[in-house]
DNA sequence: AGCTATTACTGGACTCAATCCAAATATTAC
DNA sequence: GTAATATTTGGATTGAGTCCAGTAATAGCT
């Protein structure tokens, strides 16, 4: 999807990510998500509706482009946070560091038309799937840290809520228009009360031991 | 969907929810979700593919007809809730009172098959819409309680989190199998954090004033 | 230049969910 | 028996997503 190695032979591609999602963007301004086949896209990006699917798996991924690639640092962010912190900070830490990464002029389509998301059911299905997908990266950080299972209730419990509030802050951002800054103070706010409250759940458990 | 007044004249129906649901629960047991048509479902039902759409309005409906009858109570439950309740406390009381709903004997067939929702995008959808429709319940009772406006971060980001949280709840208390109680312990133990994390920023800004 | 392996594009056929609509059908009320 | 009402039905349509066999464009080798 989004960086593939330059192979060293075969047909080149004649087109990209970029250029699809470019022209993808338009047409939805234009005519709308529902309004827009896959075929207009192509067409407008010049190649054939079946190689739309070379580039992409679903209609709904052009929106997340850019979503998809930073979020893909959650698991390395979190690795990187010394492991002498307690969990729920180092998830605080783990989080800012991806919200990092989107500033004022950067603001990815899937955010800015959050709103669009309970329009169409491709739309809900690519965001649940985005939202479980780092639910479950954060989980396992979780369950690893403190020595649980997977499918214990806390890790899970964290995770959904932390994740949750982190695109409550995302979409919060997105709303605020020209006036926002960074991501990062949105997201602070909304986690922290949520680290705070588990922190002092755990807190509690260790020191009855 | 669920309940319908009989109207006092006209043909009369054919089927109902419960009657296409069960003959789609047994078909998704044999040969999953992915794997039977709406189609099928209406055939075993005895009715055609048409009047399918009469009860439901997409084939992931029929999963959730029993989380959709107790989770529209939501509103009504923090409704009930004395106003002088501080907000998180409301919120906690609200969310025990839809949960109290489902007993052991009580398990949704998509909390069972909650590993399954990443399967199908049909079903990422679906659950999408429920999650979003009760965090928009809570948001609009926070942020009036607060005095807030709906699309400011702190009555959104308190929402997400708790849902997220009750939502793990629950599929923790799915995944327990036969050894599972009922389902408050589980949602008071996943929520109770978030909301006293929650309350306390509250607070502070409270009395700060 | 010609050959081969590799990779990408293409067009068409297919499945299925979901929408829409114009009959046809079965009831109640009169 | 007739009108009003509500439900069922079949058929047509759209569009996403899958699959695949055939074709085209490149690099590397001989």
């Amino acid at each position: 999807m989004g960086k593939t190695v330059r192979p060293t032979s075969g047909r080149p591609r004649l087109s990209s990510c970029q250029i699809l999602a470019d022209a993808a963007s338009e047409l939805f301004l234009e005519r709308t998500y529902a309004g827009t086949t896959i075929e207009d896209i192509t067409q407008r990006a010049g190649v054939s509706r079946s190689t739309f699917f070379n580039y992409f798996s679903a209609k709904s991924d052009v929106l997340w482009l850019e979503v998809d690639a930073s979020v893909i640092h959650l698991a390395d962010a979190l690795a990187a946070v010394p492991s002498d912190e307690p969990v729920m900070a180092a998830i605080r830490r783990g989080l800012l560091a991806v919200a990092v990464e989107f500033g004022p002029g950067r603001v990815p389509w899937a955010l800015t038309q959050c709103d669009l998301m309970a329009t169409s059911s491709e739309l809900e299905a690519s965001a649940l799937s985005r939202f479980l997908a780092q639910v479950k990266v954060l989980r396992e950080f979780i369950a690893a840290k403190l020595g649980l299972d997977r499918d214990d209730l806390l890790p899970q419990a964290i995770a959904t809520a932390v994740i949750g509030a982190a695109v409550a802050a995302a979409a919060a951002w997105a709303r605020a228009g020209v006036t926002r800054g960074a991501l990062t103070p949105y997201v602070a706010e909304a986690i922290s009360p949520v680290c705070a409250g588990f922190q002092a759940v755990l807190d509690a458990a260790a020191s009855k031991r």
